[in-house]
DNA sequence: GCCGTTTTCGGCCCGACTGTTTTCAGTCG
């Protein structure tokens, strides 16, 4: 049972309140107006929200596509660049990049240099806010947002609704009854859409949904594709690739429609089916004792009663490598895919790998006896001389250039079972429920060298009641620490706990307890957690603070790193490319600065996006599960896939050393 | 808007589905 859940929920649930409060009324875009007196008057982040912004803008006011796309690439280039954005605008270096050109280029220049936007003032004030909510409503996009907005003066979903009620939509050409009635069942499913779902929960369901179409008779194999198997830290919906031979698809899909646990079919075809799952499909599916009948348990007594979409594909054995793949996404992976294809004079699809002269003017399943036969998914890119990627990397973020047969250097990729420990973790001490014995008996069951526990340092307090452990207190659960160690090493264990302390890092960067206090412990984790003064202050504020907080000598490893609750609320500004620029620096000066992956699914922060980074700025990882009981243990499984995301391999990561390591490393 | 280059403009991933219209545009993944 997870009776008790980490105690951040009762937070999430209030934060969620907020949320959903904000979200009721509409608000509309706004370009940032700087406060700052001088360059670098906008931050990065915030530059690849504007370019975000104006591509769905300029969809709505029935730009070219391509000029859309261009500043969606521009918006992801931007947010993956690793140098400092500031550098790059003044030594006029910004168009060399690839992918920013002399518009999007001069935007950026102007807005850092000068916190003005040009002329794009205009396109904010041409597009009625509601708009951008419209086309959030299920087969309604920009061309006929705009077509309402321009015929009916349509402007937020309200006004829609009423039309549609009225029978105004109906008439125009182009619309019909069908589309009228579809936008009004779309409102109603906007309201009740929670949209993405985190990882966990998603992954529940996902696994759920595959084992039991794989016990259907007729199908040959079950796969799990999409984002759940990108193991992005939020799943959209769910795609299943099934392989069934051609005369069993009819009884197959039949067998899919009538599984326990789906709320609603909304569409099935021949060679696919479309569902709502509801919580019953999490019954009698998952192993007893795993971490998924644990989560489930958690879900149905939180009577939950979110739903999650799922696609099932179902396709002819000899075509599942290329369905799968496909299916995997991520769509840019896939265009990238295409265009490698292109060059060699193929046509890469859910069907297949075909030589253009075959197939030339065939499509679909016509075009699909001309494909090269491929038995899995290495065959594919085998066949684009590539090395086959591992799904999680599928984002086009350099996993295309590194897998080329000519370069070879893809990461081997960091396993769950790597890890001898972990580093941040709670005890009865601060607000953990489980003992020190306890925590470290689960974590020897976990087959683990050492246990790090830092439990929350005294200025921390939730709701008027101290949660950190008081100075006084240290000494005490040291020399518990020091007795329970000596009593495995007395035994001939090979294990230990190190004493560490999540130390919060407060407002000014200065970290809690006095410096004698600190360096008690064999590592300090430095977290952020009256978040308050963090998000009222811009990035370059932030930035320095914390890099202050970094800077003390006591300091080992930065947790949590942007307060973030996925879903819930963002985390603070902060420039952590500057962060883990100094900390590297800081590391070549001898230090041990390292920074935590958060393996709560729900922060899961450091972000993937960051981990590369970090490597290649010499600053090793952590994954750490910030368990505040033995169960909270095994969320390290989805740090670990996080970190695979992020490129990370085994030495790559603080928590695959050996004990005699860290006690070398630690202050120890 | 960006890119490449066959330097000055054409091409930019691909297919299914839906609803509307009667051959296709828009949406979605």
């Amino acid at each position: 049972m997870l009776g008790s859940v980490n105690p951040d929920i009762n937070r999430m649930v209030q934060d969620l309140c907020l949320v959903l409060m904000s979200m009721a009324k509409v608000s509309g875009w706004t370009l940032p107006k700087s406060q700052r007196q001088q360059a670098p008057y906008v931050s990065k982040t915030q530059l690849v929200d504007v370019l975000e912004q104006i591509a769905i803008l300029l969809e709505l006011s029935g730009a070219n596509g391509f000029r859309v796309r261009a500043y969606q690439n521009g918006s992801r280039t931007l947010a993956s660049m690793e140098e400092d954005l500031f550098t790059i605008v003044s030594e006029n270096r910004i168009v060399e990049i690839k992918g920013i050109g002399k518009g999007i280029g001069g935007l950026i220049t102007e807005a850092v240099m000068e916190g003005t936007w040009g002329d794009m003032q205009s396109l904010y004030d041409k597009i009625p806010p509601g708009l951008i909510e419209i086309v959030g409503i299920p087969g309604l996009g920009p061309k006929r947002a705009r077509i309402l907005h321009e015929s009916l003066g349509i402007d937020s979903v309200e006004a829609l609704k009423t039309a549609c009620e009225l029978g105004h939509v109906s008439p125009l050409s182009g619309f019909g009854e069908k589309s009228q009635k579809k936008y009004l069942e779309g409102i109603d499913l906007l309201r009740r859409y929670q949209g993405r779902t985190r990882m966990d929960v998603g992954l529940l369901y996902g696994r759920a949904l595959q084992q039991k179409i794989s016990e259907i008779s007729g199908v040959e194999k079950a796969q799990l594709a999409g984002s759940a198997r990108r193991r992005r830290e939020t799943i959209g919906d769910l795609d299943v690739v099934v392989s069934s031979l051609p005369e069993n698809h009819q009884n197959v899909i039949e067998n899919i429609l009538n599984l326990p646990g789906i709320a609603e079919v909304k569409g099935y075809g021949e060679s696919k089916v479309s569902l709502i799952l509801e919580q019953e499909m999490l019954s009698n599916s998952v192993n007893s004792g795993s971490l998924d009948e644990r989560l489930a348990e958690t879900l149905i007594e939180r009577n939950s009663d979110a739903t999650i979409d799922a696609q099932v594909r179902i396709v002819n054995p000899e075509m599942f490598p290329f369905t799968l793949a496909y299916f995997t996404g991520s769509k840019e992976h896939n265009i990238r895919m295409r265009q490698e294809a292109i060059n060699r004079g193929l046509r890469l699809n859910e069907f297949g790998l075909f030589p253009e002269v075959l197939a030339e003017g065939k499509i679909g399943m016509e075009a699909a006896k001309y494909t090269l036969k491929c038995s899995d998914e290495s065959e594919i890119y085998n066949n684009l001389d590539m090395n086959w990627i591992p799904p999680e990397m599928r984002e086009d973020m350099g996993e295309i250039e590194a897998a080329s047969l000519s370069k070879s250097s893809l990461p081997k990729l960091i396993q769950p079972s790597d890890l001898r420990g972990a580093f941040h973790n709670h005890t009865v001490y601060s607000d953990g429920t489980n003992t020190l014995e306890e925590m470290a008996q689960a974590a020897q069951s976990l087959g683990w060298e050492y246990l790090g526990i830092a439990d929350h340092s005294e200025t921390l307090n939730i709701g008027g009641r101290q949660i950190g452990i008081p100075s006084g207190t240290v000494p005490k659960q040291s020399d518990e620490i020091i007795r329970l160690n000596k009593n495995w090493k007395d035994q001939g264990i090979n294990f230990r706990l190190f004493h560490g302390s999540e130390c919060d890092i407060l407002a000014d960067g200065k970290l809690d307890y006095s410096d004698e206090v600190r360096n008690l412990f064999s590592h300090v984790v430095g977290s952020v957690h009256a978040l308050g003064s963090w998000r009222n202050r811009d990035e370059i504020e932030n930035t320095e603070a914390l890099i202050r907080a970094i800077e003390d000598p006591t300091f080992t490893i930065l947790g949590h790193p942007t307060g973030r609750i996925l879903q819930v609320r963002e985390g603070f500004p902060i420039d952590m490319h500057a962060v883990i620029r100094r900390m590297g620096e800081l590391n070549s000066d001898g230090y041990l600065k390292a920074i935590e992956i958060n393996a709560s699914p729900y922060r899961l922060d450091l972000d993937w996006r960051l981990c590369k980074y970090a490597k290649e700025q010499k600053v090793p990882i952590c994954i750490n599960p910030d368990a505040h009981d033995t169960s909270g243990l095994d969320d390290v499984w989805y740090g670990v896939q996080i970190a695979r995301k992020g490129w990370l391999e085994s030495s790559d990561i603080l928590n695959t050393k050996s004990s005699l390591e860290i006690e070398s490393l630690f202050n120890d």
